[in-house]
DNA sequence: AGAAGATTGTGAACGAATTCTCAAATCATA
DNA sequence: TATGATTTGAGAATTCGTTCACAATCTTCT
């Protein structure tokens, strides 16, 4: 009777998905507060700022540990420590952006990434006229240099912005080198092993789910 | 002992949100195999595309309508007709974008609204240097008309893209001349009423919630 | 036309996520 | 040091979302 394997592989008492998504918006706020001189804030206090239940921030970081005082609340500083920690965001993370078009470009000279220690090292394109010009202080290479890239400079991120029908295959290289996390700009959904994160960005989606409310929403 | 009013003002058979936010995603999927030249799908294919159970996705149907047939699956012309009609994507949406820095800049230039029917019909700034000008044909205006150019271009939606610290400010005033629905690109949780929708747009929380799994993953 | 095969739509079962609740811990004050 | 006011952490209860399972229906093949 005793069906699929007894042990399983990632479960028990894993972090839920919603749960790890929320906690760089905690951090953002936690952020925010500590630049504004706030040293203590409650669940309460917290939930306001992001539209969340206190008793699920409580609950979200109840996963991870014990990190409040009862009858005061979590120091500011000590919870944005730890929640760093857990994501991993002491760490420098090498990034590569392949596809230098008009957004690789804008992507490149996003100041936003490297204050959270996201560091743009290297940037591939397969345009000829491309390759070899510096842009933003990086030097565009040539996308089949991407492993050599990858290895040489310990990237473990890629952003991609090339067009929709070149997404999936640039995105099967970059798994083949061995990269880990994977944001995406272009509209369509790749696939990848599920050893692999990602995430995409595509602003039309989120207008499309919004104009349903306006069109069915008060009438 | 009756605390809050009995007659709830939204639920019964209201739609789930997460349903609503899948919609979108098989509208794209679903253009993609009509100009493949697909003209029948079944559940089971669409769902192959965006990793979602067969199941999921006729639930998901089934909360408006009946649009398929037995032993054959979905007409991929009805589907999508059917799917743009719930999301309201066959009217035109006339959309304002409030700051004209790099990121408005790239926002006026970028083709990928408009064939889905999003119209970028104003732009606003407060930068005195950039008013009058000319943005991807579109004339750059103060911000304090911003009432005047809603009412007179019938604009429901805008796209924020300021510093942080003016975000919560411009969605105030965005809000009061009765804009509907928000996409913000500033790296901040604002506030808005529940009447209004708001998106946000931000790729370093995107990143963050990878790192914790190439951090805490297989070691 | 009839049988075999495919696939939908949906109630019911299940599982996941959120919220409730309250004992335990801390703080503030006198 | 005791009292009252807060607020956490976490099990229990509840709500919400997904998957199962199968009757109903349509297609295809002979
Ligand atoms: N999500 C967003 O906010 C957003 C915004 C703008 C554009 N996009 C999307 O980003 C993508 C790029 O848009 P763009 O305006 O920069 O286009 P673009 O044409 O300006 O740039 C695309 C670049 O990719 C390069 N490229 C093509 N194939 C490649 C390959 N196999 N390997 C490496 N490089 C390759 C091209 O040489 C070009 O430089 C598109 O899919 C577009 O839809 C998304
Ligand atoms: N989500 C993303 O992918 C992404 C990418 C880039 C930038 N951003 C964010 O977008 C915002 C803008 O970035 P940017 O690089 O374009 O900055 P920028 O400084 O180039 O442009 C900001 C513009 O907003 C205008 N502005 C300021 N206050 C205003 C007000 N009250 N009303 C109208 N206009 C006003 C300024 O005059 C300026 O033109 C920032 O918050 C940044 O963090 C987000």
């Amino acid at each position: 009777m005793a069906d699929i394997s007894p042990s399983r592989w990632d479960d028990q008492s894993a972090v839920p998905e919603v749960v790890v998504g929320r906690l760089p918006q905690y951090v953002r706020v936690l952020k925010e507060l500590l630049s504004d001189g706030v040293e203590v804030a409650n669940s309460q206090q917290l939930g306001q700022q992001l539209q969340v239940t206190p008793a699920q921030i409580r609950k979200d970081l109840s996963y991870f540990g014990r990190f409040g005082k009862q009858g005061r609340g979590y120091s500011v500083r000590r919870l944005l420590d730890e929640l760093q920690q857990i994501l991993g965001l002491n760490e420098q993370w090498n990034v590569v952006v392949v596809g230098v078009g008009r957004l690789g470009k804008a992507i490149l000279s996003y100041p936003g990434f490297t204050p959270d220690g996201f560091h743009i090292v290297a940037a591939l394109d397969n345009n000829p006229s491309l390759i070899g010009q510096e842009v933003e202080g990086v030097k565009v290479r040539a996308v089949e240099e991407l492993d050599a890239v990858v290895k040489a400079q310990n990237i473990t991120i890629a952003v991609v912005a090339v067009p929709v029908r070149f997404t999936q295959q640039v995105i099967d290289k970059l798994v083949e080198c061995g990269i880990r996390a994977i944001l995406n700009y272009a509209p369509t959904s790749p696939q990848v092993p599920e050893s692999v994160k990602i995430r995409s960005i595509d602003p039309v989606l989120s207008l499309q789910s919004m104009t349903y409310y306006l069109t069915n929403g008060s009438e």
